[in-house]
DNA sequence: TAGATTGTTAATCGATTAACAATC
DNA sequence: TAGATTGTTAATCGATTAACAATC
């Protein structure tokens, strides 16, 4: 079947910098709101919590005139856009794959804000399946995974499995017709265009803390 | 105290990006090494794992002229100099804090590089502290951070803290003499300046994810 | 109206990529 | 020597920051 034309999307014109600056303004704004703050400057918010206030007016700016020129941001309603820009009005449907130590933690994760549900978790090991997590999830098959996904509509796939496995089984995760990844094994993964991947890859930071420390330890120039 | 005199360190010359990317490159001679490779050029690698030419060779010659003009780089010189660049021809001995899903897999994650040895875990709560995890390590009680760190010579701290608890943690981590920092909390944290603090929040990727299925479920201008 | 602060344009900065002289 | 490929300099690109006109 045909790919639907591709129109333009906001995705196309933000830059992914300023998108996950989109999620930090909103942990500050939640923070202020938390504080009983009406109204907020971006040169209060930028020094308050160390950003830069051009920055965050122009990325605020792409979403149209959030602000009011003279007096500054109403939190509450820039938190309601900010929230709506990023999809967190409605709530994202998630699925683990890979239910060892790393998916039941994430499963468990008690962390995410409302906007995420994790609704599934699936495992190759006949001795995790069947299983459940302490939040009542049953680990399934991932030969339940294509079905799972159009029944319980998962949106997001999570990809906690060995960095050897990671291909293979993100492989079945696009033929899900899942559209969105989130990948914690190490390497780098080959999805379509139409599939958005992120891969957090602690290995790589760990290394390069282990980088800091050993120039640190020499401290001397190549 | 006072601090000693900081000398200018190949960490100040090079940049996070390039840094991230050595042990990205890593990665991929391995995989050469494996395969049998014993020459490669700069072209080759870039072609065979998606990456720029041009890139790799400035990366690299930041620490001197690593390959031969006319040939390419030796695959097993090149890792053994990557190896020692990156510090992980000693081995990091790492801290957890945090004994929760999170942290506990952590200290079980069998994807770690030689380089790497997690040697403590840490807990507030006294329902785990004395509990061994599945690799034999027992949670200790914060309080014995420090003595810990100095016993033990813990060089890298892992923080697997809820985020309400994570500035406190850290400003002990600080404390205890610990130098390089992974933060797996959201939200941003602060440390003094000699301190290599580094954070892996996937609540911004997943928020990042989120933006992208709600722009492309709207797909029009703003 | 005067003061404040936005949204936006222009200037700066840094990182990526291309080009090429050096050299194996 | 001729061909290949590095290390490095120059050109390009994009992102950050500064400046300011618009406007509340």
């Amino acid at each position: 079947m045909p790919e639907p034309e591709k129109r333009a999307t906001l995705a196309d014109q933000v830059s992914e910098a300023t998108t996950s600056r989109l999620s930090v303004y909103l942990r500050c704004l939640d923070q202020l709101a938390e504080a009983g703050v009406a109204t907020v400057a971006s040169n209060t918010l930028a020094a308050r919590f160390g950003l830069n206030a051009a920055q965050i007016r122009k990325d605020l700016a792409h979403f149209g005139e959030l602000g009011v020129r003279g007096v500054g941001y109403d939190v509450e309603k820039l938190r309601r856009h900010l929230r709506e820009i990023l999809g967190l009005d409605r709530t994202s449907r998630v699925g683990i794959l890979g239910a060892g130590n790393l998916g039941l933690a994430l499963a468990d994760y008690s962390g995410f804000r409302d906007g995420f549900e994790v609704v599934a978790i699936f495992d190759t090991d006949p001795a995790k399946v069947g299983r459940r997590t302490r939040r009542g999830i049953t680990v399934r098959h991932i030969y339940e995974l294509r079905e799972t996904v159009a029944r319980e509509g998962i949106h997001i796939a999570l990809i906690a499995v060995p960095a050897t496995a990671a291909q293979d089984v993100v492989d079945l995760v696009v033929a899900s017709g899942i559209k969105a990844i989130l990948n914690f094994a190490p390497g780098a993964l080959r999805v379509p265009p139409h599939v958005k991947l992120k891969s957090v890859d602690f290995t790589v930071s760990l290394e390069t803390l282990s980088f800091f420390l050993a120039s640190d330890r020499d401290g001397n120039q190549p």
